[in-house]
DNA sequence: AACCAGTGTTAACGAGTGTTAACCGATTAC
DNA sequence: GTAATCGGTTAACACTCGTTAACACTGGTT
């Protein structure tokens, strides 16, 4: 397990600002959260965060003049820009192209972390929260737990462990025994009837997302579709 | 992208029904508007509308009730509810998950727009996968899925590996032995006829659309026409 | 020691899947 | 024309898998 992502929030609503810093933690990201565009700069000096979210309307320095000067020191890094809903899209429009996003205000957290997702592209998530994506799910191995927006699914250490297998040959036949001899050493009778109801139990978790499904190949295995 | 996207919009309230539909319909979208949950479920059955926007109190059958019967029909289908103000987030909570969204009254087009907007996407995203187009029916190999219009189609695997090597040799011949070989493993007389039943399994399957034959060769194989 | 919650195994029943058999019509060979 | 063969279809069957619940085991708590 590497380091978690570091996200710089800057907003100046201080109860908005804690409500997200709080739901970008239970996705494991590192929140650092500034109340204006000032301080916002200062932490990014010292903490080269990788995502920016910033607030259009702040204080001291406003999220777009923040940005301009962020940018010169950085051209790569992605910024989502929240906006309040009275400033039209045209004012923002500059802003929209090299890795730049933006909400309107009230925005839902599912539409934030999207958009966060988006940006950082998915081999970056992968690599610095040890978790695999499976579908909208995120499944952290080494936590034994699944999270779905704001939603957090304790795994079992069987269970953990066969849908990491599941995951590995994503959309492609995984052996029954081959599941077996790896994860419950042997491949008898009983074993296997033992995986059926873990499978079981899998789907049940798994099943707020329609498009994963775990399919059964007769006589060969199981495949984790999504 | 020619077509607009059909949206199908159940609100009683005909003022703010209006409204939302003259909103929508500015953002080139079509709006098919019912005043109940009844009108709604046949407007559903005949029109098929990509998203749902639905009130959530409503005479004759409400939005919920409309949902959950819409639901049988189409697992992806984005559905947004409205809610009065009074009604908890925990009335709307079962539903968030697979494709909902639920806004409060009183609501501004802006946020409505952009809830669209982004279940609209995640959809879209989903659609396009790795998919073969027989005739009419769209065939996920990995799925082992059928897809008629809304309305889909279990195959086993058998089926599915027997359709997939159908539909790589379309139109032309495709040899009963290289069938067996490859699928049964062996080429052996009760095989033969078990793939004669499966022919006939996927011919009932496939028969929805007329132009879609498998044409047996006799003594050589079957070809899938489409 | 008694209790408890959490986890994994076993049992039991029902549903799904693929094979085999049986019957029939169509086509081909003689 | 008759027999032989191939394929179409249906149903019976055996086997695998899905699901639920009861049970046993573990480790932690009081």
């Amino acid at each position: 397990m590497s380091q978690p992502i570091k996200i710089l929030l800057a907003e100046d609503e201080l109860a908005l600002g804690q409500i997200v810093k709080e739901s970008l933690e239970t996705r494991n990201f590192e929140v650092l959260f500034c109340e204006n565009g000032e301080k916002a700069f200062k932490v990014y000096l010292k903490e080269k965060p990788e995502l920016l979210v910033l607030d259009v309307m702040m204080p001291k320095k406003d999220g777009f003049a923040l940005a301009q000067e962020i940018r010169k020191q950085d051209k790569c890094i992605p910024i989502i820009f929240l906006t309040a809903k009275s400033q039209t899209k045209d004012v923002v429009e500059g802003f929209e192209h090299g890795g730049n996003d933006y909400l309107k205000k009230p925005f839902s957290m599912e539409e934030l972390i999207v958009r966060i997702h988006a940006l950082l592209g998915r081999n970056m998530l992968k690599k610095a929260q040890n978790t695999i994506e499976i579908g909208e799910y995120i499944f952290d191995y080494t936590k034994q737990k699944l999270l779905l927006n704001q939603e957090e699914t304790k795994l079992t250490h069987r269970e953990a462990e066969l849908l990491f297998h599941l995951s590995e040959t994503r959309n492609e036949v995984l052996d029954r025994s081959l599941i077996l001899k790896r994860i419950w050493g042997d491949d008898d009778f009983f074993n296997a009837r033992s995986m059926d109801v873990f499978i079981t139990k899998l789907r049940k978790k798994l099943k707020q997302d329609q498009n994963i499904q775990i399919v059964n190949v007769r006589g060969y295995g199981y495949k984790l579709i999504c």
